[in-house]
DNA sequence: GCCAACGTTGGC
DNA sequence: GCCAACGTTGGC
């Protein structure tokens, strides 16, 4: 069982949104970059959690977590000509993307922030902090660890 | 809205 | 295969 982190902006695609649909399983679509696809392609099974993190807002922060519940298959969305993750150089017999799809899990009681994540020496040598921009991210047992206790959130 | 970081593309 | 140009991400 692994842990990952996975952003989004919650203008395409909010925790409130999964958050109302228990029950179901989304797609978490649209990643189309090559890091970030071979974990979703490789690394990421069912049954790993995944930390919700929310960027691109004025307090960007982890808000929750979800189940991985189908790891990485074919992007359909880079297919559709029509569609905006389109890539004219994916087919399906080499869909290049990949996606996993997820289910809400829980939200945190405290949102926990980009800045307290920087101000936390435990999680320094996240990815997040060291600037990247990559959009899945793998994360420690102690990182989760941490996050769930700045969240407040018990299991 | 600005801009730094950084990944990708394409000319050579 | 180098590297400049370009596009995107995402914090601020």
């Amino acid at each position: 069982m692994n842990y990952w982190l996975i952003k989004t902006e919650p203008g395409c695609f909010s925790l409130d949104l999964l958050k109302k649909r228990p029950d179901m399983t989304e797609h978490w679509d649209g990643v189309r970059n090559f890091q970030a696809r071979n974990f979703l392609r490789d690394s990421i099974k069912v049954g790993d959690m995944a930390l919700f993190y929310h960027s691109n807002i004025a307090e960007p922060a982890v808000v929750g977590i979800v189940d991985i519940v189908r790891a990485g298959y074919p992007d359909f969305t880079a297919l559709d000509p029509n569609g905006e993750h389109f890539d004219p150089k994916a087919s399906p017999a080499n869909p290049i993307w990949y996606m996993v799809d997820v289910r809400f899990r829980a939200e945190l009681p405290k949102p926990v922030s980009l800045a307290d994540i920087k101000e936390n020496p435990l999680l320094a040598d996240m990815p997040l902090v060291r600037r990247s921009r990559l959009s899945v991210q793998p994360v420690s047992a102690v990182e989760w660890q941490v996050i769930m206790s700045m969240g407040r959130l018990t299991a």
